[in-house]
DNA sequence: CGGCATTTGTAACCATTGTTACTGAGTACT
DNA sequence: AGTACTCAGTAACAATGGTTACAAATGCCG
């Protein structure tokens, strides 16, 4: 676990804060579409991504899902410390892009940490502000972007994200993820398709060309 | 100045912090509708507020603005701290919505008192929780919520806000802050009137329940 | 009081998104 | 091959919200 702590963590922390985490932390492997954590969940801890990918979504009463951003290795979940120190229920919904390794501190520690170690609390800090900016970004595309340039937006992401040309999802699925229906999704990346952007399949899409 | 802070700020921040901020900080009154920061601005300073509101929006390029919340006494920016961390600029625009009275302090100070006082890094925190839940919850509303129940909050929270049940808005104000048009709101204001929940007067209205 | 600017009310229309319903294509299983 | 199931394409329609245009009401100021 220390090498693999190292590997993502170690241009960020100091040798003795590793060591800590190391201690403390319990290393733990999910697969991909496993959920984490739903809304209403008390947190237990802080998760500390290895490897893989794990996907941020928000939830209304109806049960109405709306993606909100993806951790990566190297990052943490703002939302979760958020509920850490304020000892509240989880506000969104975790599921597991791919298999993903990661590991998982304490929640007591935090606060410890946070005291004395600098580049705990930088780390923190700028956790909060990336998670801020992207939920900001979120409301933005939300706000003032159709739906046609949102579709666009998370073609986009999925692309970064999975770094591969082709999307294994379903027309139903993305519309889940985009908050619309399945119907109006098809009709927008049809028209993707006659623009040359896309090429449509069964269960995936492959990425032309998004400009 | 100290006594304002202690009023406002003494039950979450000890003796030796007061008077820290009391020393550093600047006093300030600015007065409703002043413009106190665009997107782009650097950030040079953090507010303490001390009394009134301010009104935090996000805007797009084309100028489109959407109201996110409001700052009251002794609540403080996580936007701003957000900026200050990463030497970024403004993601928001904030007016004070009331006459505010507030108390700025340099950036520099943020990082020397999160190291050194408990109370001031757990002040921090619960300002990034509140406004992070607080961004969630305008996105939820953008997102699951139709104008009529957008509307129906917006006046809620401006009650909440102004402690009085006149709204001194126009109905073009409400579109802007909602990121709606005039006419849109106009029409469903007319809806609530006719339920019997609002008075609809030139330059105010007046709630008579919003159930 | 009379004129002017601002605000509000209303109607007609359009665009986007969502809904329903049905069809056919692709896949999996036996 | 036959059956069943999921996924995608499409059309017709509804609902919501945005736009344009104009009239009427209100309040301000000389």
């Amino acid at each position: 676990m220390i090498q693999e702590l190292k590997d993502n963590y170690g241009h960020l922390f100091e040798e003795d804060l590793l060591n800590e985490i190391a201690q403390v932390g319990t290393y733990k492997e999910v697969p991909a579409g496993f959920t984490m954590m739903s809304i209403g969940d008390y947190v237990r801890g802080m998760p500390l991504l290895i490897s893989g990918a794990i996907k941020i979504m928000r939830e209304d009463k109806e049960g109405d899902e709306l993606l909100l951003y993806y951790l990566e290795s190297g990052e943490t979940c703002s939302m979760t410390m958020n509920c850490c120190m304020g000892q509240t229920k989880s506000e969104i919904k975790a599921v597991a892009e791919h298999d993903t390794k990661l590991i998982m501190v304490p929640v007591q520690k935090m606060e410890e940490w946070t005291a004395n170690y600098k580049t705990w609390r930088n780390f923190v800090f700028q956790s909060y502000h990336t998670r801020l900016n992207e939920v900001l970004h979120i409301l933005d595309s939300v706000a003032f972007e159709k739906m046609d340039q949102r579709l666009l937006n998370y073609l986009k992401e999925k692309v970064r994200i999975n770094k591969t040309m082709t999307i294994h999802n379903t027309h139903q699925e993305i519309a889940y993820d985009l908050h619309s229906s399945r119907v109006v999704i098809s009709r927008l990346l049809k028209k993707l398709e006659q623009l040359g952007s896309i090429e449509l399949h069964r269960n995936h899409i492959k990425i032309i060309n998004l400009a």
